[in-house]
DNA sequence: CAGTGGTCTAGACCACATC
DNA sequence: ATGTGGTCTAGACCACTGG
């Protein structure tokens, strides 16, 4: 690109970068960059590979690899839009691995119990790629399926890239948290990795997930990224299985 | 296909059946009769083109399809070669996804403890589809990380598909246990579906894993299909996670 | 060197959504 | 009717592997 030399631009790293994929790194970039926002439909294919100097197929191949990430979403005969968390209101369960085990498909309800501003541990900074003692946000969440609590959360963020979070601010949203955190903030969670361990409620957890101090509960810790894998969540859930599950498929 | 008309053929259930999901599952039926086998080659694009007459891109599509499933590799100026499970000494991960906290990479070792014939009940019937009392077999196993029982999985089979196992046979074989089912029985784990839960560890459990009685374990339910996503293997397993924890990517 | 998968291009046509 | 993504085709050329 740059020129109109079709894929003889010079090796970074590896020894050899495919066009399409260069042309996704740039997609990438401006989705990044916000030049198209979340919800927004992105210019049309042929429009986008005149931009590029690319063939159509080529640019295709790009946008392929772009849906496949979950960074847009193609819709046929409307257009190619750029993923949002304000939309989901079936597909949030992306984020979301718990399940009633009776199949029930009901969307649990979040409470937010205790909004907090505190110092990174040791622990999170690591984690969370920032400074021992840095400035972050301290959330307690509690999920209630059907009235029943059966997660509760305890969410780290830097202080720095959520400015003026508020629990009122939280309460006045309508949507999911990953929502709100894309539209009040826009930080944009892309990836998580889960640890999942198994661990005895202590009396704190057993309060709030109503269930007896030394019961066995799953403790899910959540490290969530953004644009270039940079972490902007942690999450320590602790999730009571007694009539719910962490569903996982693999393959 | 069949004629020289592209894209003309008759709508099934959908309204439309792009050319190269047909020519897809074709192939994924010719892998399921074992026209060619773990591990062993398939013709070369062009040649299946031909065969197939399409397009060598409409063939190509329909295989990239069938590697994103993990049902096929593609090996650059080799070939294109059947998903085994006899070769994923390091990709042998993609079925276990516990993991050392210390994030050493150590593969564990695995020990068969218990093989015995048996009677499905009406649980185990219904998740591998079986009628309740078919003759299965059930088999227990640790698996050990650096010496030290981590999971003790019970598995059940049906006994049609897997006769002739014995303890044994097994020990005599070298290799993952899915590669031992695939090579001396011929059964192909392709995709699984897990649900897990937070228990406390039973006398027995708490005996083979080493930890007290009571103790907080993993408890992973893995139903595991094969072609035509027909269940052929029912796991539950029970893993401590002291040192070590269940490893999951969502994104 | 020949053979394989991988990339790139170019254009025709289909299916879907919207006006 | 128009514009969008989705499919199909056809052929040239590149990169990797192995004899």
């Amino acid at each position: 690109m740059d020129a109109d030399r079709p894929h003889a631009a010079a090796p970074a790293t590896p020894r050899y970068a495919p066009l399409y994929q260069q042309v996704r790194e740039m997609l990438v970039a401006r989705l990044a960059a916000g030049e198209w926002k979340p919800g927004e439909a992105l210019p049309s294919e042929l429009d986008l590979a005149a931009r590029f100097n690319v063939a159509p197929g080529t640019l295709r191949k790009a946008i392929d690899a772009l849906a496949a990430q979950n960074l847009v979403v193609r819709r046929q005969g409307k257009g190619t839009y750029v993923a949002t968390h304000t939309e989901e209101h079936a597909s949030s369960f992306r984020f979301l691995r718990i399940r009633s085990d009776t199949g029930a498909t009901e969307y649990p309800g979040s409470r937010l119990v205790d909004v907090r501003r505190g110092r990174a541990s040791a622990d999170a900074a690591r984690l969370l790629a920032l400074k021992p003692g840095e400035a972050v946000l301290q959330l307690r969440r509690v999920l209630e399926f059907d009235g029943a609590p059966v997660v509760c959360d305890d969410i780290t963020l830097p202080a720095a890239l959520f400015k003026g979070l508020t629990r009122t601010r939280y309460e006045a949203y309508d949507g999911s948290m990953y929502g709100f955190f894309e539209t009040e903030f826009g930080v944009r969670m892309l990836k998580a990795h889960e640890r999942i361990k198994a661990v005895a409620a202590d009396a704190t957890a057993a309060r709030l997930l109503r269930v007896a101090p030394g019961a066995p509960l799953l403790a899910v810790e959540r490290v969530t990224t953004t644009f270039g894998d940079r972490p902007v969540e942690l999450r320590r859930g602790l999730y009571a299985t007694a009539h719910h599950h962490y569903s996982n498929d693999l393959g």
